[in-house]
DNA sequence: CTAGATGTTAAGGT
DNA sequence: CACCTTAACATCTA
């Protein structure tokens, strides 16, 4: 599930939930997504303080604890937060969980644990450590065509790759590309920089795009390849059957027809 | 039973 | 250096 524009769902989440409300307690149920401190550490860190301010970066959730450090958090494939408070309403897989003051719970709930959580003192310093490339949104357009420009392999691999734009994940790459009729195994450094300052554009508006509609899947307009491909696995645009190939290891699909042809595979 | 699923990372090669 | 491939991580489902 969490790509940016799922992440930006989880940050207004919190907003909406759990922000500024002291966190009595912390458990953390999981030690094995806890990164680069101790389980008891980082429950440590948070309790008896607050979330006061979110930002986010890419797929990371930064939360800032009280006037102390901030907490990071990356979903994986399947992670998500969840505030409630009856039991019944408890996720299936808690990695950790804070009790806060009004007698609700946020959970970070992460199926498959490939998430993982931390603290750090500096948001901006982490992103650095992790090499991340400016955030795909939030970037200026400009900024964004750089980030871009300076990368000549397939335009798949590119969009996911986290230390040249970060945020995009396999899902939004394969939209960005099919509204741009770019076939994913073309190279960037054989586009022009027409095509790239497109690429850049479109890379802005699906993600807003999708942001605006809370990264629900049904709300996305009826011309994205993402709600096609759930529906009738047809192109939205010209109705040819979709393929899909692989493209590092990643599922990609595309229409053969409005996003070109490559030469032979 | 197997393959594959929205994610990253390490290791090795070109 | 920039890029590619493969394998690995953990868990569930089609």
């Amino acid at each position: 599930m969490p790509e940016l524009p799922d992440v930006a769902y989880f940050e207004r989440y919190l907003a909406s939930t759990a922000l500024h409300q002291l966190i009595r307690e912390a458990e953390v149920r999981d030690e094995g997504i806890v990164e680069d401190i101790s389980g008891e550490g980082l429950a440590a860190a948070a309790r008896g303080r607050s979330m006061e301010q979110t930002r986010r970066h890419g797929k990371n959730l930064f939360v800032a604890l009280g006037n102390g450090p901030w907490l990071v958090l990356h979903f994986g494939m399947t992670g998500f937060p969840r505030y409630f408070r009856r039991p019944e309403s408890r996720p299936e897989h808690v990695r950790i969980l804070f009790h806060l003051e009004d007698g609700w719970k946020l959970a970070y709930d992460c199926q498959r644990r490939l998430g993982h959580a931390g603290i750090t003192q500096d948001p901006g310093g982490y992103i650095e450590r992790k090499g991340l490339g400016s955030d795909a949104l939030l970037a200026d357009e400009d900024e964004r065509y750089a980030a871009l420009k300076r990368r000549r392999g397939r335009l798949k691999s590119v969009l996911m790759n986290q230390e040249a734009l970060a945020g995009i994940g396999n899902l939004y790459a394969d939209e960005i590309l099919f509204q741009c009729g770019l076939h994913p195994l073309r190279r960037l450094d054989e586009l022009s920089d027409r095509q790239v300052r497109r690429l850049s554009e479109v890379t802005g508006d699906v993600l807003a795009c999708a942001v605006e509609r809370n990264a629900d899947r049904d709300l996305l307009p009826g011309h994205y390849l993402l709600t096609a491909r759930r529906r009738s696995n047809c192109c939205p645009r010209c109705g040819t059957d979709l393929e899909d190939i692989k493209v590092g290891q990643r599922t990609t699909y595309f229409c053969p027809r409005c996003q070109g042809r490559m030469d032979a595979d």
